[in-house]
DNA sequence: CGATGACTGCTGGAGCCCCAACTTTGCGAT
DNA sequence: ATCGCAAAGTTGGGGCTCCAGCAGTCATCG
């Protein structure tokens, strides 16, 4: 007693300790406003709250005129981070090796390094690069984003060299010597909900990705995908 | 016209973009409940709804008594992920290098294995291990948390022996060849917002991490920091 | 001149209500 | 036995109101 707590949050622990434990299995109905504010006693906004908290979380969905559910997770796509994978949106090969069909589509166009893409590549003036933005999808369904910036002269003509970064480098004299990829995540912007579908309260991944030949920047890439359906494997030898 | 989408959105599309295109700056005020249900016309509900959709993405902080403020964004802090990094609840060297006092503590038990921590083992039978629970501060405020798993046999018993895992290792004939991390983002856990002390809407970067000595994994752990403040930088040699 | 206290504005919790659109269910008629 | 339809239940948008607690501001008092 004395617990000074709001009461919407009794609802929410209540549920969410249920679900997390097992007591609610996913796909379980939670009951409805008028049930909740019955068994808890509390007002219809409470209750109202509580479920718009619990779906904000990502735990349950409603679906209207039906009900809220527990939220089927999926299992976690697994993008395994090979030393030599290098295509210009990452992943790709990976996810089909899971037997998934994965096509892509691709837009290429140039533009200005903005603020942030000039300090990745280490651009101390006004450039122009190629721009590509990489649309994948798996089975039908949107899966990730790419954004892919590099000189203008080194830009892919053909789906063929669109495969392979590092070879097309190569070919003009250029190794490629490391990749480096940092990954943080955040709130989905607008555009990217839209393109990948998601669902209220998802976040996404965020990967930077640089190729390095020797100590210079030559490509950089945002890789974006949905934070509830993916993981990111990294595997390095010591 | 024509627009049938809720009028809650109008606001909240209207302010997130002043957001994103600097119009406001961090810090700068967001308009009280009372002057958007002027300015936009709707409702208090509405207006209500519309500051509660941002806070939840993170964009504005309110403050009782005050007002709403575009939230100040810290720069990401970089964890970067060095080759030889060994250290059970990584980073923290990584963290110092960057100039922040990081002070950790630790508690230790022996523990059950549980499924998952078994699969990732590849244990087959019920197996006692050493439980290591690590809490980082970074001038005092919690920066990350960490739950490492070992073979009793193998745990640390000085301070001095917990700071390099692949040391320890070695010192009992086993070689560390491979470190596998695997990233994804998900709600934190109530206990995790407390320890972090994490705002609304805060995700959290979840990674997995296991050694592996040649095909046999032998120490496993999970570490979790804000998914707001931090960023995982991996870097490969290809 | 400085400290205290009243007043105003703001957030966040909570209650109740109305309605459109949708799903589910059950009943009655064919 | 099946079809169609109406009724009941549910979500999500929206509206209004009251109140506690906090943060400034400003005026008054010592």
């Amino acid at each position: 007693m004395a617990t000074s707590d709001p009461v919407y949050l009794r609802v929410v622990e209540d549920i969410r300790r249920q679900i997390t434990d097992g007591t609610l299995p996913p796909g379980a109905p939670i009951p409805s406003r008028a049930q909740l504010t019955r068994k808890y006693q509390v007002g219809e906004t409470a209750a109202r709250h509580a479920l718009r908290v619990l779906a904000g979380e990502g735990l349950i969905i409603g679906r209207v005129g039906s009900g809220h559910y527990v939220r089927e997770r999926p299992d976690l796509t697994s993008l395994h981070r090979w030393r030599f994978l290098d295509h210009p949106a990452p992943f790709a090969a990976d996810l089909q090796s899971q037997g998934r069909r994965v096509t892509w589509d691709w837009h290429s166009e140039p533009a200005e390094a903005g603020p942030d893409i000039a300090r990745r590549l280490r651009l101390t003036e006004a450039t122009t690069l190629s721009k590509t933005r990489y649309v994948y999808r798996g089975d039908g369904k949107p899966l990730q984003l790419a954004t892919s910036y590099e000189p203008m002269e080194f830009a892919a003509h053909s789906e063929e060299e669109r495969r392979s970064l590092v070879a097309r480098m190569y070919a003009h004299g250029i190794k490629i010597t490391e990749v480096v990829e940092s990954v943080h995540t955040r709130v989905p912007r607008p555009a990217e909900s839209d393109a990948l579908a998601l669902a209220a309260g998802v976040h996404v991944l965020h990967i930077e990705r640089t190729h390095w030949a020797g100590d210079r920047p030559v490509e950089t890439s945002d890789i974006v995908v949905p934070g509830d359906r993916f993981r990111i494997t990294y595997s390095m030898p010591v």
